[in-house]
DNA sequence: TGTTTCGTTTGATTTCCATCAATTCGCGTC
DNA sequence: GACGCGAATTGATGGAAATCAAACGAAACA
């Protein structure tokens, strides 16, 4: 599992992706690919105009949401940086993939990137691979909305994402106590994500902060002061 | 998309899984194929002796069952006639594979159908398919359990299951309207697939026997005297 | 510097579901 | 048929989050 490609318009170290593939696999993969940046609240797929991508999140976070019929929207997934987001085999998605922030991508156009799938196992099966992963995070999310209470839903996304800022930091060995990070999401996203409503999700801010757990910057900053205290509140839920 | 193979201790008419299979693959596949009857709550796969196995549903239900810590269960998925139960490519799946009924399954040992899958792309790519469309669902399903009330959710799942009886009823041109049949599952695991308690759940069934929109018969007997009710009350679910 | 606007916070009240508790129903067993 | 058991129903109550409503704060604009 060495790297077997460096991705020419790619500088992240290790890409996670590419090194399961082989050198063969990632020479056709690098010839397609093309660096993009995309602006929040860009659709990446699905949607009314149904653009067919494939990407590769080298920076910032795209959030999959549901349109109900009743006009409001119910996040299902999020992806961080290094995950692939796209939906091989469908034309009509059944929901939409947005950018939640400004990214940085590795963009694939649909077509060469299906056709490329089905002439090289290797990058289908491991594409299959991060789908099941997909799958199970899903179903460990979907336990965690039917049963938390609102305290233990904002408790446990808080630490999803600070487990993936601390990741990041960790390859720059920067400090694991005392995280500070930006939020990748507005409240309204938040209470979105997990079922509830924003004032909801505010309040339950306000608690952690009160118990001296968290304490927010101005705008989106956020800084967990006791990360073992807010896992804690999540009771338990499995952070890939 | 013609039916390529008879599976030779397969009764079922238009085997859909294989359908999309070589002649080649399908070949091996009846290879190593055997059909097994299996009782309510045996485990089909995870738990604590980790048994591996793949199969195809024939007959009956099969609940996916996420245990928390807490010792509450949630259930996070089901599988119909027709459909594909396991978990390729790891060892420890976070869930366990329960049979809510009796089963007849078309049943594969875990080595030799992942080696099969690993050697024929056709079998891969039909299995991630079915993947992607679980996955889709779930996301479905977590947005229902997000948003839905208790009466939505319980009638969503009651079109879930009657949706499933009537495709089945379909193929003997069965009447649509006055759809009757046993539930698959107790009053506890309904609760449990939709983040309620089984006295709500009990509630909802009253609520909606007083409007006639179904009848319980003894046992877990149902009759859905009025399914265009019974999907307005759904609001909505896109049942797969 | 004021004004507008959008996102967030805080407060008051209501609603829905969980919880606790008791009863009934269906089914197997003696 | 009487008993016992587990599952399901029904009732009473409390609590957590939704809802309604208002105020606040930080950017963006003239």
């Amino acid at each position: 599992m060495t790297l077997r490609i460096r991705c020419q318009q790619c500088s992240v170290r290790s890409c996670a992706p590419c090194s399961a593939l082989t050198a063969a696999t990632a020479d056709q993969l690098a010839r397609i690919v093309h660096r993009r940046r995309i602006p929040a609240g860009q659709i990446l797929y699905g949607g009314p105009d149904r653009a067919k991508t494939f990407s590769i999140i080298v920076e910032g976070v795209v959030k999959l949401v549901n349109v109900q019929p009743d006009g409001s929207n119910q996040i299902v997934g999020l992806q961080f940086p290094s995950e692939f987001v796209g939906r091989p085999f469908v034309e009509g998605a059944p929901l939409v993939a947005e950018a939640a922030t400004d990214l940085e991508v590795c963009a694939f156009s649909g077509s060469a990137f299906e056709t490329l799938m089905q002439t090289h196992a290797d990058l289908e099966r491991t594409i299959f691979k991060r789908t099941l992963d997909d799958l199970d995070f899903a179903r460990q999310w979907m336990s965690m909305i039917a049963r938390k209470t609102a305290e233990e839903r904002v408790a446990s996304l808080l630490m999803l994402i600070a487990s993936k800022f601390r990741d990041k930091a960790r390859d720059g060995r920067q400090a694991v106590a005392g995280l500070e990070f930006n939020l990748p999401l507005s409240r309204t996203e938040i209470a979105e994500c997990l079922g509830l409503r924003l004032e909801t999700v505010s309040r339950q801010f306000a608690a952690l902060k009160a118990e001296g757990i968290i304490t927010t910057g101005r705008r989106r900053g956020l800084k967990v002061a006791d990360m073992a205290a807010l896992g804690e509140r999540a009771q338990g839920l499995v952070h890939a």
